[in-house]
DNA sequence: AAGTGGTCTAGACCACTTT
DNA sequence: AAGTGGTCTAGACCACTTC
């Protein structure tokens, strides 16, 4: 009768209660999957604000607390937005809040903005066997491939090459990333219904090679800092691929260790 | 009456109702302070486990819900560590678990394990004016410098230089630093019982100058990933000035977004 | 005034560990 | 059996936003 199945019967019994549950998992938690489930399908939209607690309570049949506690971790986990008297809203890249989550150069001196794009290259081919391996699929399936500048005031300081999975990014062309202003992670979200949730990085130290350093205006040889990245999406579903080389001259990587 | 204020009052008045608290905040908030203090003082050590979520609540006055919350921050900042059915102890850097925090170097194949360590150079100085400003000291202070070469399995990977507050890392010397197994921290810990919390590092790739590039047994111009770190105290009080060149040939600095 | 998330309480029971 | 943290509930009130 219930949505879910509480794995414990109250004192008194109000909610009825349910078959023992096969696969044991806290209360809190089968309803954290509801609620993800309804983010993954979009039946809210980012930037949209979803259910109040006491409405998703009585939806669930759970109490307002056991709610409480799993938007609490999708809080957490940046998946949801708390606005204190106006509600939960589900999490965008379209603000500034997010863009600095993604990009971890910051200048020297100064405080932190966006740099503007400058696209050299956006084409299908056919991946890689690295690739494929790293975005889960099979050697030979179509992606999309992009190389871009990006430039902090009219100075150049990144080149970054992306792969993404052709079957998602069906439509992505260059006069596409070309016309829209702010961090692709807005794009793709925006036009292609895949948000971006949390990215593993290795980072390595490198010399630049003669094309990047045209690019980039730089002597070949000059050190460059390497970022590898790996993006994921609901279900830690990898669906981006991306090496950025980043000039850490007026600029450093910001990392916290907590 | 109360050791904390509550800032707002129950509907049968069990806690005597304190006068209005002047610095407003929440409850477990107060409370969070209270067990902070009590672990920046000692009152319970690394390893040991912290009083029973009931004796915190009776001895505060309060729920133990409310204790709950207060230690549920505590331990998302990694300062306890919850163990169901044991109790909640204080964090430690004796632990494995610790160690890969504030260590982000692995290896590109097999498993993360931790480096030797070879001391170049233990010695006390006063303070350069950029030390002393990111160790909010005074420019010509004492300070400890220490420049170490780390190797994973023989293959010397780190250059590292630390720079530490002279007032609270008095007796250290080389020799105590050679008798220690393990990292440093844990050293720190126990013997000058000053326990990093958090740490903030900035990244940037450099060439290696002549010095380092021996001690690493590379080529100078090797490209070296640069990782400048000011680790903090209970009280954000910095007590670290860390500079690490990383060989990333064969190890690459690991990192997740989220 | 009404609706939202945020705090606090009290009590029950579950899961895990130790005695 | 006793003690610990973990889950769940129900209800009250506070702080903030909007109408």
């Amino acid at each position: 009768m219930n949505p879910v199945t509480p794995n414990q019967t109250t004192s008194d019994a109000i909610g009825a209660a349910g078959a023992p549950s096969p696969t044991f998992s806290p209360l809190y938690q089968q309803i954290k999957g509801l609620i993800t489930q309804s983010l993954q399908s979009g039946e809210w939209k980012p930037g949209e604000m979803i259910p109040s607690e006491v409405e998703l309570a009585n939806r669930f049949k759970v109490s307002q607390g056991t709610v409480r506690k799993a938007i609490d971790e999708l809080a957490a986990e940046n998946l949801v937005v708390r606005k204190q008297g106006k509600g939960t809203f589900v999490s965008t890249h379209h603000e500034a809040r997010a863009h600095f989550r993604f990009l971890r150069l910051v200048p020297d001196e100064g405080v932190p903005h966006y740099p503007e794009s400058r696209f050299i290259e956006v084409k299908r081919l056919r991946a890689p066997a690295e690739v494929a391996r790293l975005l889960d699929l099979k050697s030979g399936d179509a992606v999309v491939y992009i190389k871009r500048v990006q430039s902090f005031g009219s100075v150049p300081t990144i080149v970054e090459e992306l792969w993404l999975p052709g079957l998602i990014f069906k439509g992505l062309t260059a006069e596409r990333l070309n016309e829209y202003k702010g961090p692709m992670y807005g794009l793709f979200e925006s036009e292609f219904g895949t948000r971006m949730i949390r990215a593993e990085e290795k980072l390595r130290a490198v010399c630049a090679e003669e094309g990047d350093a045209e690019l980039l205006k730089i002597a070949a040889g000059t050190p460059l800092l390497c970022a590898e990245r790996v993006s994921f999406t609901y279900g830690d579903k990898p669906v981006e691929l991306r090496r950025g080389l980043y000039l850490t001259e007026r600029h450093h990587y910001q990392n916290d260790l907590s």
